[in-house]
DNA sequence: TCCGTACTCAAGCATCTGCTTTATAAAGTG
DNA sequence: CACTTTATAAAGCAGATGCTTGAGTACGGA
């Protein structure tokens, strides 16, 4: 439960996803795996920049891939999509409940102003 | 509900969390609001440093900033932090529907090997 | 074996980032 | 008023990033 993920592997999934077009690959294999001419396809740039970008995303974690014949499948790892939503769902538990000590706190001076 | 958040917010919301001193002020302004002489303390960068970490931060939407003698107290803004959950979270739901289907497929596979 | 397909490697280049230092501004305090 | 505190602006710099082109590698087909 507890996901422990170091500082480092949350760089590079962040990193991962600051970038439009990885965002695009990440959200295209989540419909199914591709290749890396199948990913290269809609976009105006080189195959080689996107076989960069991949690469990005497989030092993140994001993706694994395979070999098969001639091409090398990109496969979604939801596992690290996981860990970048499990940050940002700690920020908001955190903050939330915060709020709510707030809240709780103002009702408490509101209801000692009310008497 | 729709979160319609644009790839620019999208990519200035992941770059800002790519940064480990960005997330760890996001987490420390999770507990309360601060000045940024208070979140540079911990740091052995100068205060001009963190001054424009918390630029990225604050035109990623991820904080704001009021004005309070002469300090410029910042405080998060969660709407920023579910952006970015949202879009992790559709890319979550999108692979296990998938991943759904296809357990449901093997399964009629499996029965119809079964008889 | 020669050829095409799918990809990676490597070098180059413009731009962006994360920091520094110096200088400046704005708002209290003596 | 001078002086301190808090913060921003601007310039400079090393290193990272996102692309390009050109060259290679690995696999399969005729």
């Amino acid at each position: 439960m507890g996901a422990t993920t170091t500082d480092q592997q949350l760089d590079a999934l962040f990193t991962a996803l600051s970038d439009r077009t990885r965002r695009d690959i990440v959200a295209r294999l989540t419909i199914g795996d591709a290749t890396v001419k199948e990913l290269a396809e809609p976009y105006a740039m080189s195959m080689q920049a996107v076989s960069q970008h991949i690469r990005v995303l497989e030092r993140s974690g994001l993706i694994s891939r395979g070999r098969h014949r001639q091409t090398r499948p990109c496969r979604l790892e939801p596992a690290a999509l996981e860990s970048a939503a499990s940050w940002v769902e700690e920020s908001r538990r955190t903050w939330s409940e915060r709020m709510d000590r707030l809240d709780s706190h103002l009702a408490r001076v509101q209801k000692r102003a009310d008497r």
